[in-house]
DNA sequence: GGAATGACATTTA
DNA sequence: CTAAATGCCATTC
C-alpha cells in the first residue's frame, strides 16, 4: 500500500517536459522492483492528479496506460515529446533523474 | 499461506 | 538493429 504511495509521490515530482522509466522510480526509491513500480501506476486511482503518462519503458517505449496508449502518447507529444512508433525519441535526454 | 498477474528489464541468439 | 526467453518484486486473488 505504501509503496504505491512511493511511487505516486514521485510520479508528481516529474516536471512537464520531462520523463522517466520505471526502472528510474524504482532506483529512486531504492529498490529493485521497477515491476512493482509498474503494478503500483497500474492502479493508480488518480490518473489526472499523478502524470503517470510521464513514465515509459527503460528502453524508451511508451509502454501503455490507463486510459489508453493512444492517449498517454498525445499527452507526451503534448509535453514535447517525438514519438514514432510508440517510442519516444531522445527519451535519453528528457529522463528525470529524481534529484 | 500459496499461486497468479503485470503500464518491466536484461540477457542471449 | 529485432526477437525470444528468463528473472523480478509487490500486489491481488
Amino acid at each position: 500500500m505504501n509503496f504505491n504511495q512511493q511511487c505516486y509521490e514521485l510520479l508528481s515530482k516529474i516536471p512537464e517536459g520531462k520523463i522517466s522509466t520505471y526502472k528510474e522510480i524504482a532506483k529512486a526509491l531504492n529498490t529493485k522492483a521497477y515491476r512493482a513500480v509498474g503494478n503500483a501506476v497500474a492502479k493508480n486511482p488518480n490518473p489526472i492528479v499523478v502524470p503517470c503518462h510521464r513514465v515509459i519503458n527503460s528502453n524508451g517505449l511508451i509502454g501503455g496506460y490507463a486510459l489508453g496508449v493512444n492517449k498517454k502518447i498525445s499527452l507526451l507529444k503534448k509535453e514535447g515529446m517525438t514519438i514514432r512508433k510508440g517510442k519516444v525519441l531522445d527519451y535519453e535526454k528528457n529522463i528525470y533523474s529524481f534529484i
